[in-house]
RNA sequence: GGCGCGGUACCCAAGUGGUAAGGGAGAGGUCUGCAAAACCUUUAUGCGUCGGUUCGAUUCCGACCCGCGCCUCCA
């Protein structure tokens, strides 16, 4: 089987494969640093996470770079609003984006900021203008001259033949020359930060550094570009005429897009009261696991929407997966194998894989997983299961999770740092009860954990239930539930 | 207006030209000192509405209704 992914370009799903042996480079459009990120910004990074993960699972190298766009006209107005450097603004919250990110387990790719780049930026420039398919404005500004570039249009599939020209134009645009085209480099304002350049002073255009530093990293022809839906236009459709006009050549083979969420059926807006940061909901008391599950358990290409009962939902769904692991993992079995549990995980390990192949489908691939987790359970209760089926049936678990990566509870103490990250910043009053409760469960150590149950065990089969009712309650408290199985007592954190 | 996507049970959500995955929630049961976990049974003659094609459509075609996205640097 092959890997089947759709492409944005082509409108359809073909299959995936790197221009060059199994190594796949990819280019993804990160954040702009100017804000904490929300949790639909998360669903697409989720996206192209899971995409990465999948294409490493399946045998390839992954060479992945993002940007971080540290300045835009955003930044440099809440900077100057702040009274800080635009250095100072964006590395608050570059790191407050890394920290998240890494919250909800996306690996880090290879990092590259528009602000080092400037000097590849204005060399870009430069070569574009000496084609004449950039200009310079009076004011010192540059644009792309979209005249020079026939396919315009071809990834949005919007048609500009039949544009006219200068019928209306932006006041602040009146040096163009056709209202469509895009700015390459800004001249500076008075008094707004700026950047020394060959070229001038000013600072990129957003659509340019993209092109720089996916091409200065990946070459001039790539596998593989990503980001949120509604940069297919104007941003990756300029990227494309700014680095195909002055190459010559393809840009990025693939162009894949993660559809945007809705939060309560509504577009997600900050009027409407339902934006959230991943931080407003660990505020609320709500795991990170359960919003990477909830972010993941729809199709990347399917509306998601956003709900704080489908959260919980997520939530629940992940102890279901915890729980049977916990149990592979610390139950007794009888010697030997058993056939159908051996074709069980067979079976699963092949329908995850053609899910994900199907254009990464994550919602079938979880309901592969969840029908072998039913079908062992039963195994379980009626003896069926033997100790050589567990390693097989481990293997598919991780190999669920190397995608899905919801299984490794580190919840609490990932809690604990949104917890003192809002203390400090004086957040105090947006704290809740739950989160408090949550990071509870993290505040035992292991070793304090297993001498309670220890000790609750004792008295449990010296039928002093009283004690050993008593020391439960303590660890429910601390946030640990201890569960008494035929085979032996086990613990989980909450 | 142009281009595109979607409407599936109480909720979330897959999917197929031949009769509806999975998760959650609810109900009943099994197990159990308590608790937890788990299993079993059960919950859409139905897949927005109306037509059409077909032996047969939720799946294809058409119309309509509703929701959503892009078309102004919002993932």
């Amino acid at each position: 089987m092959a890997f089947r992914l759709f492409n944005t370009m082509s409108s359809r799903v073909e299959e995936f494969r790197p221009l060059i042996g199994k190594e796949v480079r990819m280019y993804a459009c990160g954040p702009t640093v100017y804000d904490y990120g929300h949790i639909g910004n998360f669903r697409t990074f989720i996206a192209v996470d899971l995409l990465r993960r999948f294409l490493r699972q399946s045998g390839y190298k992954i060479r992945h770079v993002m940007n971080i766009t540290d300045v835009d006209d955003k930044i440099i107005r809440n900077a100057a609003r702040d009274g800080v450097s635009v250095q100072q603004y964006t590395a608050k919250y570059e790191k407050a984006f890394l920290e998240d990110a890494a919250m909800i387990d996306i690996e880090q790719p290879t990092l590259v900021r528009a602000t080092e780049h400037i000097p590849e930026m204005a060399e870009f420039v430069t070569r574009l203008v000496e084609r004449d398919i950039a200009y310079r404005t009076e004011d010192g500004s540059y644009y792309f001259r979209i005249a020079k570039f026939p396919q315009y249009g071809k990834l949005s599939k919007k048609d500009f033949s039949g544009m006219v020209d200068g019928a209306r134009v932006d006041v602040d645009e009146y040096e163009k020359d056709s209202a469509r085209d895009f700015a390459l480099w800004k001249a500076p304002k008075p008094g707004e930060a700026s950047w020394d350049s060959p070229i001038g002073p000013g600072r990129p255009g957003w659509h340019l550094e993209c092109s720089v530093m996916s091409m200065k990293e990946l070459g001039e022809s790539f596998d593989l570009h990503a980001g949120g839906e509604d940069l297919v236009f104007p941003h990756h459709e300029n990227e494309i005429a700014q680095s195909e006009s002055l190459t010559g050549k393809p840009f990025a083979h693939f162009w894949f897009h993660a559809r945007f969420l809705l939060v309560e059926g509504e577009k997600m807006s900050k009027s409407l009261g339902n934006f959230f940061t991943l931080r407003d909901l660990v505020l609320k008391g709500h795991k990170p696991s359960s919003l990477r599950y909830l972010l993941t358990s729809v199709p990347y290409r399917n509306q998601l929407n956003f709900t704080f009962d489908g959260l919980k939902q997520a939530a629940v769904s992940v102890e279901r997966l915890r729980n049977f692991r916990l149990r592979l993992a610390s139950g007794a079995f009888p010697a030997g194998t058993s056939s159908e549990m051996q074709s069980l995980a067979r079976e699963t390990a092949d329908r995850m894989r053609a899910a994900l192949e199907d254009d990464l489908n994550t919602a079938q691939a979880q309901a592969a997983i969840f029908e072998m987790i039913r079908r062992a359970n039963a195994a379980f209760d009626s003896g069926a299961i033997r100790k050589d089926d567990i390693p097989p049936l481990l293997a598919v678990l991780g190999k669920f999770d190397e995608i899905f990566a919801v299984l490794h509870d580190d919840d609490a103490p990932r809690m604990k740092q949104v917890l003192e990250w809002a203390k400090a910043e004086g957040r105090d009053k947006d704290v809740t009860e739950k989160l408090q409760e949550a990071v509870q469960s993290g505040q035992l150590s292991d070793a304090d954990i297993e001498k309670k149950v220890g000790e609750m065990e004792a008295a449990r089969r010296a039928r002093n239930f009283k004690v050993s009712d008593t020391l439960r309650t303590e660890l429910v408290t601390a946030g640990i539930v201890v569960e008494n199985t035929k085979d032996g007592v086990r613990w989980r954190r909450k």
